[in-house]
DNA sequence: TGTGGATAAGATAACGTTGTCATATCGGAA
DNA sequence: TTCCGATATGACAACGTTATCTTATCCACA
């Protein structure tokens, strides 16, 4: 027994082979008496269209492309589960495609990659959202493209994406109103616009309550734990140290539990701490992080919506973050 | 200008079409002479073949399937870099399908995946790996399917797993050689194997070094944070608490650091901490775990190697795990 | 009563590859 | 020399859908 082909059904439901495929896309012109012999019949056969030939005869392949250049399991599952829920929602296909930004080969690869699966649109995330050759390659086949969170060219594509800048000024003014005047801050990788955004977030709430920016409090970091901790211990090695830190992102945030844990300085108790992303990790270290929410799954689920819904028109949408309180901040000195 | 076609390069390279098929199936007999004037022409026209319509004529789709339903984004993520490699050495392409084993729709599901796609091959990830139903539709299909450690029926498809009774042996072995005699368990989720396997272990390595089992040392966990910390609570609360916990996941024993941490109990002072899988939570809780490091990733390619090599033909393959010393044990009473 | 637009259904030609079969050439053994 | 298997290439059908075009009704309206 082999599958069950279009011209089966067709067979089963004494229709025609295109009043089947009539029925399976929806399209009008399609009377109650037929659509129902026809789902009958899909049903009975347990019918389910060959992709391949859809493709080929049709102008959609019902795939999308999911782009990244992320070392964040984190960031990665959550964006894929989001993309792939919508997927599955419009019965689309989700293509996930890894690839290197420093690579010579990426234009090449993400051409090879529209080529072969003939993708009806594609999906970024930082940093390749960025990279100028690769959105060049993509305008110049006319393919859908949305971005998750671009620092670059913002009104070139459609694109989801949080407020950055408003999120570290939240973050930053909380920990002023817990009492804090020093306030160290790790930025992330030089790579990611977001980095920027929130250190201007930061400046920003500063400003308003009229605290001096201070460099020294200010630590180049990337994202993971390593730089975390060394932030941390520059920061702590200050003649002046902070009474809190704000890590651009959990895995930083908790890399400075760690070296501050090394050097028996209690958190929150003498020292608070705060991250970024509220990953899985914020509640899984000790203490855990008070953090900014950012909703990697619903910017997935938001990304794949803009292209099914929206296609080539630009569209554009913002989500909210959310502070979230935990166990790492307190007053300074309590 | 459109997409080049194969039509397009047997006219630049003045080769018939089924010439330039050959070309790019590597099939015998093509002269070198023509082998290269092909691939100067794909080459010139930068032609990459359609997918769709090599799976609409040929009896292969190029496309192999990763069907999981596993919560934690470190493991996932992993495993679609190693399965990913692989298929980008062969020119396949992975299709990621997460599934809910509780579905009542989750055989259906497989069904159309496989319809639709014409997959070349399966992957499964525990716990999938041992849902008979979804095992027995994939027999009737008669496609290859590679498990990655497999529960049950470990012989009636290709596998790739590691040692879990050897694992936790080792890891038991390890904590006692360090002096300790009572020694927590914190076991598995129920639906996988593992969990078994790895208090089988355990057991064993108590029994040759001579230590009674007492039941009330092991405690039931669910892979999670959460059932760590719960665990722990409990193992703590004994008459006479354990001096080292062996956890059967790093979350758990992230779990059980947060447990010990919130009671004031020093470790590794006080108390030993020992996960199992190496993830990257590993080192970033504080002090970083003991633990046994799983090679997932390598357990991808592997997994998707016997599916490219071997097809059909049943395979096995069996990867070394590895006992990672970090900060979070010691001897007892230190 | 005739006309035309909306509705409904089908026949047939694509889509871009690979499979199958046919054909031609070459080198070595009988 | 003759024949045969190995090598090398091409013509053409087939894969399972959708697109395009055609035909047939039906109903409202002039």
């Amino acid at each position: 027994m082999t599958r069950a082909t279009i011209k089966d059904v067709s067979r089963v439901a004494g229709v025609s082979i295109k009043t089947v495929s009539r029925v399976l896309n929806k399209e009008r012109y399609v009377s109650d008496d037929m659509r129902q012999k026809v789902e009958e019949a899909v049903a009975r056969l347990n019918y389910h269209p060959s992709l391949a030939a859809r493709t080929l005869a049709g102008r959609r392949s019902f795939q999308i492309g999911l782009i990244h250049d992320n070392p964040s399991p984190y960031y990665i599952f959550n964006m894929q589960a989001g993309v792939g829920q919508r997927c599955r929602e419009a019965d689309f296909r989700m293509i996930v495609q890894p690839c290197d930004i420093n690579s010579p080969g990426l234009v090449d690869d993400i051409g090879a990659l529209i080529d072969q699966a003939q993708l009806d649109g594609i999906i970024m995330t930082p940093p390749v959202t960025d990279v100028g050759t690769a959105l060049a390659e993509l305008f110049r086949r006319k393919i859908p493209v949305v971005r998750v969170q671009p620092g670059t060219d913002l009104t070139a594509t459609s694109a989801v994406y949080i407020d950055n800048v408003q999120a570290a000024d939240d973050m930053t003014a909380y920990l002023i109103s817990l009492g804090h005047r020093r306030i160290g801050l790790v930025t992330g990788h030089a790579n990611y616009f977001a980095s920027g955004q929130r250190l201007t977030g930061y400046r920003q709430a500063l400003q308003r309550a009229g605290i001096g920016f201070d460099a020294a409090l200010v630590h180049p970091g990337q994202f993971d734990f390593q730089s975390g901790t060394a932030a941390a211990e520059a920061l702590l090695a200050l003649p002046e140290p902070p009474t809190a830190i704000f890590a651009s992102s959990d895995e930083m945030a908790a890399g400075v539990l760690a070296a501050a844990h090394r050097k028996g300085i209690s958190v929150p108790g003498q020292l608070s701490v705060a991250g970024f992303d509220d990953t899985d990790l914020a509640q899984v270290v000790w203490p855990s992080l008070t953090t900014i929410r950012q909703p990697i799954r619903d910017l997935g689920y938001a990304a794949a919506d803009l292209l099914l819904e929206f296609g080539e028109t630009i569209e554009r949408r913002q989500l909210p973050h959310e502070l979230i309180v935990r166990g790492s901040t307190a007053g300074p000195r309590a």
